[in-house]
DNA sequence: ACCCGCGTAGACAACGAAGTCACCGCAGCC
DNA sequence: GGCTGCGGTGACTTCGTTGTCTACGCGGGT
C-alpha cells in the first residue's frame, strides 16, 4: 500500500534510479529509446507519480504560484483568478489561492505562508500599503507581481489596465447623452489611493469632465463601500438630494449594481430618469435588468501576462508596468438600445 | 541573501538544532522557558521562517487541502470557494483551487496534481462519474470528500444539501401562488444523474406536483444549459410556445437569470405573465431585478463539515454523508412583496 | 560517594527526489 | 589493438526538516 518511489520503478525496469530521473525529465542525458520505453512501462505498471514535494526539496522549486485576491466571490476577482487559473494550467503550474478578505494582516499572513511554501511567483491584487509586502518578498528569490493595482515608486513588477481611459470613455459618453450633471461614486474613504486603479478611473471621471468645459464639483464626488449593498445605501443618499445628479459613473460594476437597486426603490426609472455606467464589465453586468453599459478589459490576456512576468525568472532590473487598453461596452443604462447580446 | 535555517537559529541561539524544532512545534519534549526565549529571539533577528517544503517532506504530511470546481466564475462555486478557504484558513491550511472545467480529464489531472503534492485533503465538486476519481484517490492517505454531489454507492464521504426538498420548496411555493402549469428547467441533456444534485431537485418538483395531484407530464419538463446565455436561449423556446407555462422552477439560480432575460425580451411580466423560482440563492439573487424566489443552503456550515471531514483522519469505516437543510426565501419573482432585503 | 531524573546536547537516519561523478561495457572506427 | 563516444551504472551528496536515540551535566536525595 505504499506509494511507488523512483527505486520501485528503476528495480522492475531493472535500470538505475538515474535512468529513471532522466526519462521523467528528459535528460540531462540521453536515454535510448528501448530503455525509455522500460522506464516508461514501469512506471505504468506501478501507477507511479513523482512526489512533487521531494522534487521541490531537491530541486528548490516548486510548480505553484500564490495568487491572493480581496475576495474571490467578487465577480470581478472571480473572473481574474480564473483567468490566472487558466494560465497556470497551461504552463504546468498549481495555484495557491488566498482570500486577503481586505485585511492586512491576513494578506501578509497569506504572503508568508506562500513564501514558506516556496512558491516559484507570487500574484497580489493588494490590499492597503504596497511596501511592507515588497519588503517582505525581497530577499527570498520568489517574484512578485501586482495585478490590478499600480505601483510606481515601489521595485515591483504589475499589470494594469489603462484606469484613467476607462474611466474617461465612461463619462464621455455620459457626457454624449446629454447629461451634465455626472456624479462619481468613488472608492470608499480611508482606501489608500496611490496606484489605486479606482483613483485613477476617479481622475479620468474628472478629465473628462474639464475637458467637456464642466466643473467637477466636490458635490458630485461620492465614496461608496465597494459593495452592493455599501453601494445601495449611499446611493439612496446621495438620489434623495434635491439636487440629484442625472447621471452617475460608478468605478466598479458591484457599485452599479447597488445604484440601480436603489434607483428602482426610490421609483427612478434607469435609464430615463438616471444613466448609470461603471467599469469592468463581469458577466452579469450583460444580463442584468437594466443592463449595464460599462468598460471592459481583457482579464484572459492581464492573467496570461502576469503568469508570464511571475514565471520569467529575468533578473530585476527595472520592475516593469505592463498596461492594457480599455474598451466602452454600451447596453441600455445610459440610455443605448439594448444590444442583441445572446 | 541565503533563506535562513534551523541550523542558523540554532547557532545564533547557541542551542541544538532539536532544541529550535521542540520551540517551534511546542513538544515533543519540554524546553525550558530560558532556553525557549533565546530561541524565539534568534528567530526574529534573522527573520526564520521554517521551510514548509523541508516540514512536509520530513513529517509527511502537509498543510494543503486540494479543492476541484467546475468553474469557480460561478457565483455558487464562488461562493463555495470562499467559504472552504476561509474554514482551511482556521485551520491553518492553505487551499490549492483547480477549476475541472466541466471536463473529466482536466478533473483527473488535478486529482492526481493535487495528490502528488501530497495533499491532507481532497476536496471536490464532482464533474462525471465519479469511480474513476475514487479509485484514483484509493491507495493514498489522502482522504476525498465530495461536495455538493451525493455519491452513494461510493466508499467516500459527502458534504450535500437537501435537494429533494429544495424542489420541494420551490414549487409548493409556486403553487401556493395559483400556478398549475409549473414547468422545470433541468440539467442539460447527458449530464449523469446518479447522485447529481439538479437531477434530486427535478425529483422535488416532481413530487411536489404529484402530492397536489397534478401530473408533472412529460412537456413541462425541459434540459437546459446551466449557464445563463444557455439557459435563455432555452426559455425563449418554451416561452415562444403555445401553451406556455406561467411558472418555471429553476434547478439554478444561473438558469433562473437566464429565464428572466428571455422573458424580458418576450414582454413576458415576471411574477405577473411568468412566475419563477430556483435554488441555490446566489448573492446576485437578491439584487437582480426582479429578485430571485430561491432555495438557501447554509454554504458556510457546508464548507466548514467538509473541511472538518476531509482533515479528520478517522479510519473510513463506512461512508459517512452529511445532509444540510434547505429554506425558502421569498423574493419577487414568484409573485410575493419584494422583502426589504437590505 | 552513588543513584536518579530533568533538561539539554549532538548525532543521525529518515523523507524522495535531483544531480554529480567516476567508472564500465560495448560498438564502430582507423 | 587501441581510441572514441555513447549509454548506462551505482554510489553518493544535497535539500531542510522531523523524530529518535544516546549521552551528558548537574542538583538533590540517600
Amino acid at each position: 500500500m505504499r506509494r511507488p518511489t523512483r527505486d520501485d520503478v528503476a528495480r522492475l525496469a531493472g535500470t538505475s534510479t538515474a535512468v529513471v530521473s532522466y526519462v521523467i525529465n528528459n535528460g540531462p542525458r540521453p536515454v535510448a529509446p528501448a530503455t525509455r520505453q522500460r522506464v516508461l512501462e514501469a512506471i505504468e505498471r506501478l501507477g507511479y507519480r513523482p512526489d512533487t514535494v521531494a522534487q521541490a526539496m531537491a530541486s528548490q522549486r516548486t510548480n505553484l504560484i500564490g495568487l491572493i485576491v480581496p475576495d474571490a466571490r467578487q465577480p470581478y476577482f472571480a473572473e481574474l483568478a480564473h483567468a490566472v487559473e487558466r494560465a497556470a494550467f497551461a504552463r504546468d503550474h498549481l495555484v495557491l489561492l488566498g482570500n486577503s478578505a481586505y485585511d492586512d494582516e491576513r494578506q501578509l499572513h497569506y504572503v508568508r505562508a506562500f513564501l514558506g511554501m516556496r512558491v516559484s511567483g507570487l500574484l497580489l491584487i493588494r490590499q492597503g500599503a504596497a511596501e511592507p509586502l515588497v519588503e517582505e518578498v525581497s530577499g527570498s528569490r520568489t517574484r512578485l507581481v501586482l495585478l490590478h493595482h499600480r505601483t510606481d515608486l515601489i521595485n515591483t513588477d504589475a499589470v494594469v489596465a489603462d484606469d484613467v481611459t476607462m474611466g474617461v470613455l465612461a463619462v464621455e459618453h455620459l457626457l454624449g447623452h446629454g447629461h451634465e450633471r455626472v456624479a462619481c461614486f468613488d472608492a470608499p474613504a480611508g482606501t489608500p489611493r496611490t496606484g489605486n486603479p479606482v483613483a485613477l478611473r476617479t481622475k479620468g471621471w474628472r478629465q473628462a469632465l474639464r475637458d467637456a468645459g464642466i466643473d467637477p464639483e466636490r458635490g458630485l464626488l461620492h465614496r461608496a463601500p465597494f459593495d452592493r449593498y455599501g453601494a445601495a445605501r449611499a446611493a439612496r443618499r446621495v438620489l434623495s438630494r434635491p439636487n440629484r445628479p442625472t447621471a452617475i459613473f460608478c468605478t466598479t460594476d458591484d457599485q452599479a449594481i447597488g445604484v440601480l437597486h436603489a434607483a428602482r426603490e426610490l421609483g427612478l426609472r434607469v435609464p430615463d430618469d438616471l444613466a448609470v455606467a461603471s467599469c469592468d464589465d463581469i458577466a452579469e453586468a450583460a444580463l442584468h435588468h437594466p443592463s449595464l453599459t460599462t468598460v471592459a478589459t481583457d482579464r484572459e490576456a492581464m492573467a496570461e501576462a502576469a503568469v508570464d512576468l511571475v514565471l520569467q525568472s529575468r533578473q530585476a532590473s527595472t520592475p516593469e508596468i505592463r498596461r492594457f487598453p480599455a474598451r466602452l461596452v454600451t447596453r441600455e443604462s445610459c440610455g443605448c438600445p439594448p444590444a442583441s447580446d445572446l
